[in-house]
DNA sequence: CTAAATGCAAACGGTTTGCAATGCT
DNA sequence: AGCATTGCAAACCGTTTGCATTTAG
């Protein structure tokens, strides 16, 4: 699903961020690249396109994002964030052979939140760790 | 509950540690302090008792009692690792106005994990954000 | 014209590394 | 003596900061 310029515009806007050329493109390209990437990651894409772009835009904007809620902070990676723009409800598994990060549905309505009944609860973070089922089935060749 | 040097170089070697000076203390700083410490927060208290002690032996230390999987690793914080010896399955809040992580039970046997069916699941780390009790009381005066 | 956005280079800080010094058996 | 542990200093690297430059309405 490929966000077109002018939806991206809107959908900034529609959040309250200027939409910008830089903005439009980090957008675009968290829509397009839904595997949680890392600021280095956006970064060496989007330099091909624009030759001046620093790093510093690219937290600039990621930071924005945060602020305005359309993207969520994965930190399930202990050396660098990751930016998710699914900010719906759900876990995250990263296989600790091929470090690859699984997103995986989770229905957390059914949890015991008793010890911390009263508390305002902003954000629930899953972080799941362990082996995925593609490395499983190498270590069986 | 106090750690006695005895018990504590038991419980080392239990866990195939060889029980030296340092180990020692973190495991004891670690016991009798379970706000999930920084390796900052235990240097700083055990420097009082060793003057020669030097950050790098706490890194190594509680690298040691990760791979023993005597203690667990809290990226709650996105700044530094905290330390948790508590390794049984229970949940961390973070309150976002003063700070303190709080521990709180969590069964996550109801959970459903269809997504990752035949997946190896060796950690769950659960991290919620938002307000604790104490805050949202203090900013009723 | 003006304010916001961007870029650059340096600083920052938690963590890691390489190696020398020390301690233990 | 020999091997593990510890300490020191520098390197590392993702991130932040201050400020100059550019862009856009």
């Amino acid at each position: 699903m490929v966000f077109k310029t002018d939806s991206a515009k809107k959908y900034l806007k529609k959040h309250g961020i200027k939409p910008s050329t830089i903005r439009i493109k980090v957008l675009q390209y968290l829509n397009d690249n839904k595997c949680h990437p890392t600021v280095d990651e956006i970064y060496k894409e989007l330099i091909e396109d624009i030759p001046t772009l620093s790093k510093t835009s690219i937290y600039n904007t990621l930071e924005l994002f945060l602020e305005k809620n359309i993207v969520d902070l994965v930190s399930i990676d202990d050396k660098e964030s990751r930016y998710d723009i699914d900010t719906s409800a759900h876990g995250h598994f990263k296989c600790d052979i091929c470090n690859k990060i699984y997103d995986f549905n989770i229905d957390t309505s059914g949890l015991n939140e008793e010890d911390i009944k009263g508390f305002i609860i902003n954000k629930r973070k899953i972080y799941y760790e362990g082996i995925c089922k593609d490395c499983l089935n190498e270590s069986n060749h």
